[in-house]
DNA sequence: TGATTTTTGTACCAATCGGTACGGAACACA
DNA sequence: TGTGTTCCGTACCGATTGGTACAAAAATCA
């Protein structure tokens, strides 16, 4: 009979145990890029924020621009979940609506800090960051992406009319969500949001 | 007979004189903060592009949190002039299209950097530079006030129903310019941007 | 217990940050 | 030719930046 092996969840390897839960100090970090940006948060700031130092902080998510990219991916993993769900919707209209209106309430969420990631967190930098700066705007243009091809398919369904522009009409609506994020930056309320929601929706091609 | 002192347009005071033009030179501060932000700005970055060293930099203009507001002065004195233009025009309606197509204009005038001074000039940053991300703001704020105090005009002229808001109407084009204005710092072409404002013009109330 | 492996805290690194002291250079005036 | 005044260039300041060396600590395995 030969010995069992249990298969354990979590293997145990060998050596002293972290002393932090990396996801909770990633969200940490999260926060502080999220407030500064990726060039106003300092390492000091992240390290206090995420209750560890900085050895700890380079052996488990490496350099500051590394740790930039696993805190995007954290964001876009667990804070934008609501545009897959609100593209879902069955009527085209009805999700654009959505998707707009969730993003005012995530925009002014008072759990988290104002405005996107995405947006605010390397819109003009110095040269050492400029490809912080590129990676953001590529991964915009995923969500952008993401919503033309919803109105394409609209488009194939025949709810939306085949002579209007679908990718132009994301680019507008993702235009205003980002002009949004500005404003929520600067501290704009989620009422004044939602006006600009119900404005925006009246360009929607009849 | 008494003396008679000619009046000289400049007296030429005493000692030794600039080695430089100090509007030539807030024009070369005002394209490094425009391309890297506040923060992203260094000294160092600064008085390369404006040919001066510290000293005098700080002799003229004071220091970074000054000479940043000065050349914000400068920047909505030479390259904002086609705003108050536009809302001249007789109709509301085309001040306003005509306000976003020159928008998108200036946005992507090969002249000058990408995006907006007032928007990626500090929207998000470190503790100490909070000033000026508030100071910005209220800058972008004055805009909105015109554009609203235009559409209130509009609306006693008869030309807008006096059942739409016209602040939230104004609130609605500016954070579309705002949101241009991020695409564009992204590289967003000019003929992106006009494809948004001939879609967000659809919004205007009939 | 001892050997191995990994993490932790401290203390440090060169480089850069914004900002300034100071001596000499360049002008107007006498 | 002074003399007063302003500006320029260098050289420097303390603080902070992102990033690391190193040894003690804490776990597993034998």
């Amino acid at each position: 009979m030969g010995k069992v092996t249990l298969l354990r969840k979590k293997p145990l390897p060998p050596g002293r145990p972290k002393a932090f839960d990396p996801d909770k100090a990633l969200d940490a970090a999260l926060r502080v890029f999220w407030e500064k940006g990726y060039e106003g948060a300092s390492l000091a700031a992240l390290t206090d924020a995420m209750g560890i130092n900085k050895p700890s902080l380079y052996a488990t998510f490496g350099d500051k621009a590394e740790l930039f990219r696993k805190v995007a991916d954290h964001y876009i993993r667990t804070r934008t979940g609501f545009i897959a769900e609100a593209l879902a919707e069955p009527s085209a209209r009805e999700a654009v609506k959505r998707l707009l209106i969730e993003t005012a309430e995530a925009l002014t969420n008072p759990r988290n800090p104002r405005g996107c990631l995405l947006v605010q967190g390397a819109l003009a930098c110095g040269d050492e960051s400029d490809c912080i700066k590129k990676e953001l705007a590529m991964r915009r243009e995923t969500g952008e992406l993401l919503l033309g091809e919803r109105l394409l398919r609209a488009q194939r369904e025949g709810e939306l009319p085949a002579s209007v522009d679908a990718k132009a009409l994301a680019s507008y609506y993702m235009t205003l969500m980002r002009g949004m994020s500005v404003e929520s930056s600067a501290g704009a309320t989620r009422r004044e949001l939602q006006n600009v929601v119900e404005l925006a929706m009246n360009a929607w091609p009849s």
